[in-house]
RNA sequence: GGGCAAGUGGCGGAAUUGGUAUACGCGCUAGUCUUAGGAACUAGUUCUUCACGGAUUGAGGGUUCGAGUCCCUCCUUGCCCACCA
């Protein structure tokens, strides 16, 4: 015998095959089907210079061998792919090479597809979009534009145009008295995209202003630079306007539980009261403090009240105070307010009011009523200012609030999102500032406001964007911010339904005949970004018609990492960064697909192991001597155990992938791979187990169909169908218990009475009685015998 | 400090959801074959014991005829949020 087919050639397979897909449109996604819809998607990447390494292909491969399964299963499947492209490390690139960040991208967007297609994703890449492509962020723009000309309806419980709302406050007589400048400004208080002056997280080393999801310990994500905070006019999305339905929303998604409850803790809905407490001594006339508890009911035990340095009765500070008051991470501070109290509006009692660093301006009210019986923070400060600590009496919280009028209230922890960024390669803001101080919108028409070229990438330093620096820009009013990160990943799923449309974000009848995103596969970190404000963007386009379901995706799974073989997180700073490139030139795409499923549960992390990949490829060599030795033989029927296994097979390959379970169904292929091998297949069975693998082994599957003589691709065959009839079991081994321990086995059919069973059991398991009279007995069918004994 | 996961052989892990724990794969051991090598094939491989047997799912307790799975206490690891009134 000689060795040489006895060995899958995957080189010359992978790039034969590959090539035919792409010359015959394979994986093309029609408009118009009369199939049933599946929407497929991975998140998008962002390209980054360094490509990609074998942690990130996980979820793209899973997503892949679905969307191949619901192909097969008769789905028009739309399975697209796309870049991310804004974003800092090509500015970052440019500053320190001097190349345009547009260039940049391009390279590694190129760089970024030559790999993915290399391992074979099931992609219509016809639909591939790019963010940074003027005829995509156009509509980026366009959404913005529409943010800006809605407003939130509490009532309706939807956002409506402005020009609504305008009407609405016309109705009111002083709204006519009011001048151009001052109806902005009102209108700018109910904007979905709105203009502030707000105390924003500001990083000198970035020269730009970054969200709370950017930051981690103190530091910004990027680069690790100090973050401050400061003051500044900033550009802010109204998402605390969607909180509640942001909420219960999550109700209605196939998400893992874990992601559910961290947007949950994010939006962090608690439910309480405002209670106003008078006070006494203020320039201000009757002037109150207004706070939020949760714990109206130990409202007896309030010593004192606690202000934000924000708060309107904080009084006038040196920057030393303030910056002292800012730093709200340890001890707590305070300050107490001097010559004003508060009046307990049941006791009537004075308590003192304190300026504190720990109470929150974001939060509530900005003031807190003082419990030190009840509040461990309380109590610290308490204790620290020598204030007094009354015990509780406790009380029910309604008939407190009846008796001294408080209000129910809710509050949430979710703030409105900064959607600004000074800096250079973002999508600009199509808006234009006005000599008089007011705001033009552009017109849909003179969309996309192209980003113009810059000499100097670098920021200004002073928190502005390079953009001013542009004089013929800034001379036309346009706006110098650029929209962070996120803005075009929020609707990017829609774009691809229709993604060369240019009379729309995709047409009305693409919408509707896809929906929202079945099945979106990504990482778990973007908890608190990505997903967030996806679902608020969708949730706007559906108020205003132009999404079809509140939603945007239905089902979520998170992908665990892969970490290095060194269980550390793949890096070039420790040296253990795998290229796929290498394992798929190595072991070819088929072993490289199957070890990056076979590997482990999808959704946890863990090492990859260089060596065990060899496991993969074995199997991809038994398959390929299965096939010659299949090719060689007669006209054989199969044996029994083997069409038993096989349809065994069918139906747990078929479940797992349904439910992301592929290393499981990689072991069924095995188990049936060796047990094909100690029996006889038929030509027809083999064709099934071939089609069942082919989700996972593209090339082999597709070269062993061509072998037993299909003309068609195995990618577009039918999948196989499980047929319990097939499923025969002569006999089955059970296990016999004495006390609960195992004591001997049974072989059985299944058609026997109970007291057979027993009766042959308690033979078999004599020796373990013997001498003890059997108390009980339990036959649990098919599954377990078990016998209690005693004296 | 709060919240959420998870702890099973030398390693990655499986377990029909309360019913014979360690499937599948890697590695390892022995053998077969071969024109060097990486290979392939056959047998074995949780631990302990020459063996019969015994023990075993982070630790301890409980419920049950029966627990990796359910309940309680504790330990360890990972992730998320951290003065949210």
């Amino acid at each position: 015998m000689s060795t040489e087919n006895h060995f899958y050639n995957h080189k010359k397979q992978d790039s034969a095959w590959q090539k035919k897909w792409q010359a015959d449109d394979t994986y093309k996604t029609a408009d118009k089907s009369t199939k049933k819809k599946m929407y497929v998607l991975d998140m998008f990447p962002y390209p980054s210079g360094a490509g990609l390494h074998v942690g990130h292909p996980r979820g793209y491969i899973a997503s892949d061998v679905y969307a191949r399964m619901k192909r097969m299963q008769g789905y028009n499947v739309l399975h697209p792919m796309g870049f991310d492209s804004f974003g800092l490390p090509a500015e970052q690139y440019a500053i320190t090479h001097g190349v345009h960040p547009a260039k940049t991208t391009k390279t590694n967007i190129d760089t970024y597809e030559k790999q993915l297609r290399s391992i074979g994703l099931s992609f219509d890449w016809s639909r591939k979009i790019n963010t940074t492509d003027p005829e995509y962020y156009k509509w980026t723009q366009w959404i913005f534009l529409k943010l800006y000309d809605s407003w939130y309806d509490p009532k309706k419980n939807k956002a409506r145009p402005i020009k609504e709302l305008i009407s609405i406050l016309s109705k009111d007589k002083k709204w006519k008295t009011y001048s151009k400048t001052e109806k902005e400004e009102i209108l700018m208080t109910y904007r979905l995209a709105y203009q502030g002056y707000s105390e924003v997280n500001w990083c000198p080393g970035l020269g730009t202003v970054l969200a709370n999801d950017e930051i981690v310990d103190g530091k910004s994500e990027r680069g690790g630079f100090p973050v401050e905070k400061k003051t500044m006019r900033q550009w802010f999305m109204r998402i605390t306007a969607y909180a509640d339905r942001l909420l219960s929303g999550l109700e209605t998604l196939n998400w893992p539980e874990q992601i559910k409850t961290i947007q949950k803790n994010w939006i962090g809905k608690s439910e309480g009261y405002e209670v106003s407490f008078k006070i006494v001594g203020a320039i201000i006339p009757d002037a109150t403090v207004t706070v939020y508890t949760t714990r109206l009911d130990t409202l007896n035990g309030v010593t004192f009240l606690a202000l934000s340095k924000n708060h309107i009765l904080a009084g006038a500070y040196t920057e030393q105070t303030k910056l002292w008051l800012d730093d709200n991470t340890g001890d707590k501070k305070g300050i107490l307010v001097d010559g004003i109290h508060g009046i307990h509006p049941d006791t009537k009692e004075k308590i003192p009011v304190y300026v504190t660093n720990y109470v929150l301006s974001t939060y509530g009210t900005g003031a807190v009523m003082g419990v030190p019986d009840m509040d461990e923070r309380d109590y610290a400060f308490a204790e620290k200012f020598k204030i007094p600590v009354k015990k509780v009496l406790f009380e029910n919280a309604d008939i407190i609030a009846k008796r001294i009028k408080a209000k129910k209230a809710s509050s949430y922890k979710i703030r409105d999102a900064v959607f600004a960024r000074q800096r250079y390669w973002g999508e600009p803001i199509p808006l234009k500032h006005n000599t008089d101080g007011t705001i033009s919108p552009l017109k849909a028409s003179e969309l996309p406001l192209t980003l113009p070229n810059v000499k100097s990438y670098e920021p200004t330093g002073t928190g502005e964007s390079p953009l001013a620096s542009i004089k013929s820009w800034v001379k036309e009013g346009f706006e110098t911010n650029t929209m962070p990160g996120w803005a075009s990943s929020s609707w990017y799923y829609l774009r691809y339904m229709d993604p060369k449309n240019s009379s729309a974000l995709a047409s009305s009848a693409a919408i509707k005949n896809w929906k929202q995103v079945d099945v979106y596969v990504g990482g778990a970190e973007h908890a608190t970004g990505h997903l967030l404000y996806a679902r608020f963007w969708n949730k706007f386009l559906y108020d205003i018609g132009i999404t079809v379901t509140d939603e945007p995706f239905k089902t979520l799974r998170n992908q665990g990492m892969i970490l290095g073989p060194d269980n550390r997180k793949m890096s070039k700073s420790w040296g253990n960064v795998i290229n796929p490139d290498e394992c798929i030139s190595t072991y070819g795409v088929d072993a490289f697909r199957l070890y990056e499923m076979f590997i482990g549960p999808f959704d946890s992390s863990m090492p990859w192991s260089t060596e065990s990949i060899i496991g993969t490829r074995r199997f991809v060599d038994r398959v390929w001597r299965l096939h010659e030795k299949v090719l060689a033989q007669g006209n054989v029927k199969s044996s029994v155990q083997v069409e038993s296994m096989l349809h065994k097979t069918i139906k747990k390959v078929s479940d797992d992938i349904e439910t992301f379970n592929f290393n499981t169904a990689v072991s069924s292929h095995m188990i049936l791979l060796n047990t094909i091998e100690e029996g006889v297949i038929s030509r027809k069975d083999f064709e099934s187990f071939i089609i069942l693998v082919a989700p996972f082994t593209i090339s082999l599957s597709e070269e062993i169909w061509k072998n037993l003589g299909n003309k068609t691709s195995i990618h577009l065959a039918p999948w196989p169908k499980y047929n319990p009839k097939k499923i025969v079991e002569e006999s089955i081994t059970i296990g016999i218990q004495v006390n609960g321990k195992l004591r001997g086995e049974i072989s059985i059919t299944g058609n026997e009475s109970e007291t057979e069973v027993i009766a042959k059991s308690l033979e078999i398991v004599k020796n373990h009685i013997e001498g003890m009279s059997v108390k009980k007995t339990i036959y649990v069918k098919g599954k377990i015998v078990s016998i209690v004994v005693g004296f």
